[in-house]
DNA sequence: GCAGCAAGGTTACC
DNA sequence: ACGGGTAACCTTGCTGC
């Protein structure tokens, strides 16, 4: 039989010595399907120069080893022209029937001599390398339906859905637009300790079901038709499953369901010796282990958007917090609802409504994300389920691995431990440029920017491991400094596979954002974005030690390239008097003086003719005013904060107190007024005034104390800190209290008057809902007015005198 | 007991 | 262990008087 489907995740098992690959897939006409594929894993040996490759290919066919309760002899080696590391080798291709045979094979031979390669390819990654069977990507399958099949020894009978063993796969002509069913689910427990506590109710939402089910009634009936009563809490996991196996939905997604719902459901379910059977397979969860445990499903692919977000989406969000309450309201523009765990729990309504809104809100935020999920696994081609998770120097060296064979590459070896910790421990590299500003307010101000300057790097010098060379005529780095000696180092002209797959993406997201112009499309603009994701990630990647193709050396070539450019550009400007007034990295601030915004743009034309390569420097935008200002403790202007005001009015914050979440909101409010007044105005006075009086109104308690709760993450486990500061105090009496503090968690406390007045600040910490007055000289001199005082003293204020004047005066007021 | 500085720690920028 | 370096600025903790 011949059918089209579209693989959503991939999964693999071993029947009787062979492996299979089970894609899990859905036809066109959306049933489930489930196709077995037989993959015969491989491994590379690449051969030595002096090697006789006729001897080693008979020493590899006659190798018959026992290894446990098996024979392994491989299954065929051939002998193939390759390339490694872009140098001609010649290279055997050692097949096995098992994957377990690699390491035992692979062991033997490395112990010969021979260099062996890519054993060490996950088998799923292998498979879809091998047979070019895409996730995402419609294919066409030539098989046979399995029916508890002699062949696979009944594998297949364990699966709810159908089956087929293909013969071939082949990409579809045509791809249509998938629509995947997807099940939204968030629990509510007692505790907030996995398995503790029962689950007090469990919320889905998918297209054709918003539902609450709980065993928690109310008297209450009407209104609350989404609410559906069981009888206790097995029948809500039985519930559950049976939702599950009703909807059959492609994907399951929560909101931190990998870290808190899931491990919740099978503790309680463990708990209750429950068999819970959500996927196809009979096989219930698999926990895999991690940093943090992913929970697996077979035949639905379990999402756990809250990873997505954290590492693929927040860089490029506002939000403070990647909560989902902060990311709803900047995607979607909807809240959770409020609820207070301590007084409203007895409100069952609310309680049932705020448990189905946290379900809503995944749903719609997954619906929301799934452009850029769906694009960024296209372009990777690793399953869906990996795609969430991965991190991005995982992203970018699954990509780089998917896409060796068209330059006919063999992988280089992930690094050993050793290697590991050997590369953590060679010294760091010297990175980017940053131009100390003189303080002072500025009129008329123009950025530019390098447009994607490390990659653009990356293409222009053909920066890679691979290239790196001793040739003569090559691209020469600037001499820089590295580990206390001038060194420069040489590029081949010959563009090598990481520099041209960096290319091709430049190139590709050319033509998307000419595309977007015309027409707005959700997907190209995702496209382009998993695009921008993986080319910015590229240079990192180069000096993560755990990569693959780790170098050190290119990864402080990118930077010694792009502090020799700033600095040109920086020169070209001041050779044509602009006073070049801040640069860090890949941006230039100027100031116009008495020339025109025309005049700059046509400079600026210039020194883009005279940039090699792909390099390019463009507008970013005119501003009416910035203010940069001193560091706190000298007169030395302060990197990395300045605030701007463009012509249309709008500001634009960099690194003040006001955008650091670990300062009060009183200070952060505070901070931005004064900027935001100064630089509509282009001085100080009313917001002088206006300082005034919030110290005063500080100094009489006319602010509510949630004002003056400072926020701070919970960076490592509790017992690793050195040094107890105040938001550790703060955790460690939380979980005495009970409640969840872990690395992460956002530690909320208040600096309350005490009677000892030299005590520590820790000493002084308190939790929001504890007694006590906010300490007023804390946080005058130690929020307040360090948030203000260097914007005042460009325009000659000392506000620390003003305060403490009227702090004399005033000292009998309280 | 205290000043002064280093270390520890968090958060931002690019 | 799960891209990188640069930088500001807080509190604690230690050293040396």
């Amino acid at each position: 039989m011949e059918l089209e489907f579209i693989p959503m995740d991939y999964d693999s098992c071993d029947i009787k010595g062979k492996n299979y690959i089970k894609i899990y897939g859905k036809t066109k006409s959306g049933k489930k399907i489930c196709i077995f594929d037989l993959l015969e894993p491989c491994f590379w040996v690449i051969l030595d120069p002096k090697d006789n490759a006729e001897e080693v290919l008979q020493t590899i066919n006659n190798k018959e080893i026992n290894y446990l309760d098996r024979k392994i002899k491989p299954l065929s080696a051939t002998l193939h022209k390759k390339k490694f590391m872009s140098k001609d080798v010649r290279a055997i291709k050692v097949a096995v029937t098992n994957s377990k045979d690699i390491n035992p094979l692979a062991e033997m031979l490395e112990k010969q001599g021979l260099a062996i390669h890519e054993q060490d390819i996950n088998l799923i990654t292998r498979y879809i390398i091998e047979k070019n069977v895409r996730p995402l990507v419609w294919q066409k399958v030539n098989g046979r339906v399995l029916n508890n099949d002699p062949e696979l020894f009944g594998a297949d009978k364990e699966i709810s859905c159908d089956c087929i063993l293909a013969e071939q796969i082949t990409e579809s002509k045509d791809q249509p637009v998938f629509q995947p069913k997807v099940l939204a689910f968030d629990i509510e427990s007692e505790e907030f300790e996995i398995g503790k506590g029962k689950i007090i109710m469990l919320a889905i939402a998918s297209h054709n079901e918003k539902k609450v089910i709980t065993w928690k009634k109310t008297a209450k009936k009407e209104g609350l038709e989404f609410v559906e009563y069981v009888k206790d809490e097995p029948a809500l996991l039985e519930k559950f499953q049976e939702y599950v196996r009703k909807e059959d939905p492609d994907f399951l997604t929560g909101y931190f369901s990998d870290g808190f719902d899931l491990p919740y459901i099978r503790a309680r379910a463990e708990y209750y010796k429950m068999k819970l059977d959500l996927g196809c397979d009979g096989k219930g969860i698999k926990f895999l282990r991690g940093a943090i445990n992913s929970a697996k499903i077979s035949g639905i692919v379990h999402m756990d958007i809250y990873k997505f977000i954290d590492t693929v989406i927040s860089p490029n969000l506002q939000s403070e917090t990647i909560s989902l309450d902060d990311v709803a309201a900047e995607l979607l523009g909807e809240k959770k609802h409020e609820f207070d765990f301590s007084a409203d729990q007895e409100d069952l309504e609310k309680f049932y409504r705020y448990n189905l809104q946290d379900a809503l809100l995944t749903e719609k935020l997954f619906h929301k994300l799934w452009p850029n999920i769906q694009e960024l696994c296209k372009i990777v081609q690793e399953p869906l389920f990996d795609i969430c998770r991965d991190s991005y120097s995982q992203l970018v060296e699954n990509y780089i691995l998917h896409n060796l064979l068209r330059f006919n590459e063999i992988a280089v070896n992930k690094p050993s431990h050793h290697e590991i910790a050997e590369r953590r421990l060679r010294s760091k590299y010297e990175g980017a440029l940053v131009k100390q500003p003189v303080p002072g307010l500025y009129e008329r101000v123009v950025f530019f920017d390098f447009t994607s300057l490390y990659p653009s790097m990356i293409t222009s010098f053909n920066i890679s491991p691979a290239s790196l060379t001793s040739e003569k005529d090559c691209h020469k780095t600037p001499e820089f400094e590295l580990n206390g000696k001038k060194v420069s180092f040489c590029f081949s002209r010959e563009e090598s596979f990481i520099p041209k797959l960096v290319h091709e993406i430049i190139t590709l997201r050319k033509e998307i954002k000419k595309q977007l112009k015309d027409a707005p499309s959700a997907i190209l603009s995702a496209r382009s974005y998993a695009l921008k994701t993986i080319m910015n990630a590229t240079y990192g990647y180069y000096g993560f030690f755990a990569a693959r193709y780790y170098s050190l050396e290119c990864a402080a070539s990118i930077t010694a390239f792009g502090r020799f450019y700033i600095t040109e550009v920086i020169k070209k400007f001041e050779q044509k008097e602009y006073q070049v007034v801040y640069s860090d990295t890949d941006s230039i601030a100027l100031t116009l003086g008495d020339k025109t915004e025309k005049e700059s743009l046509d400079l600026l034309k210039k020194i883009n003719e005279e940039l090699p390569g792909e390099i390019s420097l463009e507008l970013e935008d005119f501003y009416l005013r910035a203010i940069f200002v001193s560091k706190r403790t000298t007169t030395a202007g302060a990197k990395k904060k300045y605030a701007l005001i463009n012509k249309q009015g709008q500001f634009k914050i960099r690194g003040f107190e006001t955008v650091r979440r670990n300062w009060c909101n009183l200070a952060r409010e505070v901070q931005n007024k004064t900027i935001r007044m100064i630089l509509e105005q282009g001085d100080a006075e009313r917001a002088k005034k206006y300082v005034e009086e919030v110290i005063k109104k500080v100094k009489t308690r006319a602010f509510d104390k949630k004002e003056f709760l400072i926020r701070t993450q919970l960076r490592k486990e509790l017992l690793e800190y050195k040094s107890i500061s105040p938001h550790v105090i703060i955790a460690q009496k939380m979980k005495e209290l009970g409640f969840p503090v872990r690395p992460g968690t956002l530690i909320e406390f208040f600096i309350a008057e005490t009677r000892e007045k030299k005590a520590m600040v820790r000493e002084k910490a308190k939790m929001p809902q504890e007694k006590g007055e906010y300490n007023i000289e804390y946080y005058l001199h130690h929020q307040i007015i360090p948030a203000v005082e260097n914007i005042f003293e460009i325009f000659g204020i000392n506000l620390q005198e003003i305060s403490e004047g009227r702090k004399q005066k005033s000292l009998g007021d309280f």
